[in-house]
Parts: C-alpha cells; sequence; structure tokens
DNA sequence: ACGTACAGTGTACAAACGTACAGGTTGCTG
DNA sequence: CAGCAACCTGTACGTTTGTACACTGTACGT
C-alpha cells in the first residue's frame, strides 16, 4: 500500500494517482478528467480506469493517501517532540501536492477533508492544553475555539498560498520565501495591536450579542 | 447596473446572476453548469445565455457584481471611521452569497479574485499604517508582509467558515455564533503563546535561513 | 509448452455539456 | 393598428465527459 518518495521509480498506479493529485489540485473535482489524469501521467484513459475503478474511487484513494502522507507527519512532528512553536510547520512539512490537494478537498468539502481539519482541531488542542517547551498555555475560556479559529487560519494560508505568495513576491514555501511569511506570523502573534481599553470595550459588546444578560 | 436587495422583486437578469453566484460558489467554475443555474433561477436555459452570452461572460458579471458588493461594504467602513478593530468584520458584512462566491473564487484563482486579495492587503496596509482609534500601529520590520498574511488568515476564516462553524457547533455568521469567533480571535491575538526566548531564538533560525549572513 | 493473471491500449457509446438558432409572447411607440 | 424591441422558450448540434468492452503483450507458475 505504501512506495517510496522518489518521483522516479514509482508504481505506475502510484504515478496515476499523483498526477491525479495535482489534476484535483488545480481543476477541482469537476475540472479534472480521467483523460487529463491520464495525459499527465503519460498513460493511456483507460489504464486510470484499471487501476482505480472510477472517477469516485480514484478520489478516495487520493484522499487516503493524502491523509496518510499527513498523517505521517504529524507522528513525526509528536514523536520529534514538537519543538517547532509554530503548526504551520506541520502542514508545510507535507509534500508540496498532498499540500494543494488538501486545500482544494478542503474548500470542496468532501468527507476526507471534514475528517481532516477535524482531526487538526483535535491535534492543536491536545498540543495548546498539554503545552510544550517554549510554549505558555492560552489564556482563554473557551480553548476549543481558540484551537479551531488557530486551525483554521493555519490552512488558510496554506489554501491562500498562492495569494499570500504573489503578494510577498517570493513563494512562501521555498526556503527564500518561508522566514518571511513566519516572520511576520511571529510580529503578529507577539505584538498587541488593539488597546487595552478597545479589547475590553469590544468584549463587552460581543457578550452582550451572544447571550440576553440576567 | 443597480438592484434592490430584496431576493423577491428582482430583474430577471439579477436573479440568474445571483442563482449563478450561488453555483458557482457551491460547485466550482467547472461544476455549475447553465442548465443548474437556470434551474436554480427558475427560467430556461436560453435565457441564461439571452442576458449573458456566454458562461464567461456570466462568470464576469459575477465577478463585476461581487467586486461591487465589497466596494460598496469598504467605502461604507472607511465613511464609518473604521471603529471596528477587526478587518474580519469587513468580509463579514458582505451579502452571504458574495461572501461564499469570492472564497470559492479567491480559491480557484479568476484575475477578479487576485484583484481582491491584492486590494484587500493594500487597504490592510493603509488602515494599518495609519492607525486608528484605540489600535497601535503594528511593531514589525516588514508592514507588507504583515498586512499580507493578516489578510490571508482573515480571508482564510471566510473560506473554511464552513468547517470552522461545524468545529465550533454553530454558524460563526449568524450572531449566534459570531461571537464566539470573535472572542476566539481576540484571545488569540492578545496572549502571546510564545515565551520571549522561543521567539528569539526562532527569529535568530529564520534570520538565517534567510540570508546567508556575511 | 501451456495457461493464467496482470499491465496496458483502442474503440465505442450514452449522457451531459455549451451554444447557436428559430420562434413565440408581451409591451411600448409611431 | 403596424412594427419593433425586449423577454423568454424549445430544439438541435458538435464536443467532451465517464465508462464499458474487447483486445494485445508479457511474465510466471505448473
Amino acid at each position: 500500500m505504501d512506495e517510496q518518495r522518489e518521483p522516479e521509480d514509482l508504481t505506475t498506479r502510484a504515478r496515476i494517482r499523483d498526477a491525479a493529485m495535482l489534476q484535483f489540485a488545480k481543476l477541482g473535482e469537476k475540472g479534472a478528467t480521467i483523460r487529463g489524469i491520464a495525459k499527465a501521467a503519460g498513460v493511456s484513459p483507460a489504464l486510470v480506469q484499471h487501476h482505480f475503478k472510477n472517477k469516485a474511487a480514484l478520489r478516495e484513494a487520493c484522499d487516503a493517501h493524502a491523509i496518510d502522507a499527513i498523517r505521517r507527519v504529524k507522528e513525526e512532528a509528536l514523536s520529534g517532540g514538537m519543538s517547532n512553536p509554530n503548526f504551520l510547520t506541520i502542514a508545510m512539512q507535507t509534500a508540496l501536492p498532498v499540500q494543494q490537494y488538501m486545500a482544494r478537498a478542503l474548500v470542496e468539502d468532501s468527507d476526507a477533508a471534514r475528517a481532516l481539519f477535524e482531526d487538526a482541531v483535535q491535534f492543536s488542542e491536545d498540543i495548546l492544553s498539554r503545552g510544550s517547551s517554549g510554549m505558555r498555555k492560552p489564556t482563554t475560556d473557551d480553548l476549543h475555539a481558540y484551537a479551531a479559529v488557530i486551525t483554521a487560519m493555519n490552512f488558510g494560508l496554506v489554501v491562500l498560498n498562492g495569494h499570500l505568495s504573489r503578494a510577498l513576491g517570493t513563494d512562501i514555501l521555498t526556503p527564500e520565501g518561508y522566514p518571511r511569511l513566519a516572520m511576520a506570523l511571529m510580529d503578529i502573534h507577539t505584538d498587541n495591536l488593539i488597546t487595552p481599553e478597545l479589547e475590553e470595550q469590544t468584549r463587552e459588546v460581543l457578550r452582550k450579542m451572544r447571550g440576553p444578560d440576567a
């Protein structure tokens, strides 16, 4: 069920699956076609059908592979002590095609994407509540929402990585571009943009909005 | 060129355009079909073609309408003194179909989406550098990246709003769900998750990564 | 040597797609 | 009333799509 990482000596089946992931990522579920995937993989359209029964099954195979790849990176990060402060790095360390595929899948709302997102929220919540070296525990009444929003923001950066890279002038997934993103992210999370007065005032408004106070 | 907000007494042309925006948002550019849009709007497929020449032109009309709607909200926010500390509220205040449409468009990378994103970055940068009441100016060497990343994170929340809402149990675009999101966002931006020691250490790593220091 | 399983291809077909086109209805203007 | 423009529909056509099917070649176990 598993293959090497080399882009060359792969099973034909794996080559087709990788091509499919790229096509799905670039063109969407409907936009990607069996014929297009076959051409990208350098095989005949019928061979795609031979290895994966139909388009839906091919999609499921891509989902399974992406989820598996992400799970591996996650486990590696956990066993490594999670020394890195930025959850984003987890997403960044997964292979580029997997990233792009999941970004699309998150928007097109497949079952796999839902599972991925929910797992990621759970993962963030665990890490945050446990606390790791160099990290404080978050100050919040609502850790679940805290984790969910952080997860959504980080995934959002991956989903919109094309736009972000264009705005910054360099690809943020390369060693040249990534530091600029990470540095800005650090700036954003360390300084307090909002004054304590406005903060309390806004919280008061939100509290009233949330429930008609007794 | 402009219509009322009532979902009822709209021009047929506007009804078709609104239906098209929803279909594009839900199914993507390829997934949405002329026939499906026509059925959703309660008209014949040929009428869609009559008002908008072809699918590409229909798409451009949707783009134009969405950009216009967002521009209006933005101007209103500026004239209102931008008292609200959260840029996200700008996105939130636009009509729901426009949000969903732009979220999809951002992922599918149309020209309009690029323009929207770049404008939003510019907008954020202006607001941040000018500074408004209750807001401090950001402490950063790289304001452009700061603004770009904040923009991407906020748009990311809109793009992934479905997943985020599911994780929180309530729709974050309703008065019941929004406070929970906003409160968590406030928590995230006010507390310093990372210790100063790890922060400086990480910045050092990033600086080395960025350029081979002389 | 034979047969079987598997990798791979070419052809064919029904369904859905975008779009062109001719026609029909309504309402306003001369 | 004639005519014209705008709104709206039904039909038809070429293309692309997913998929079924028959076919070839090759490796391998008996």
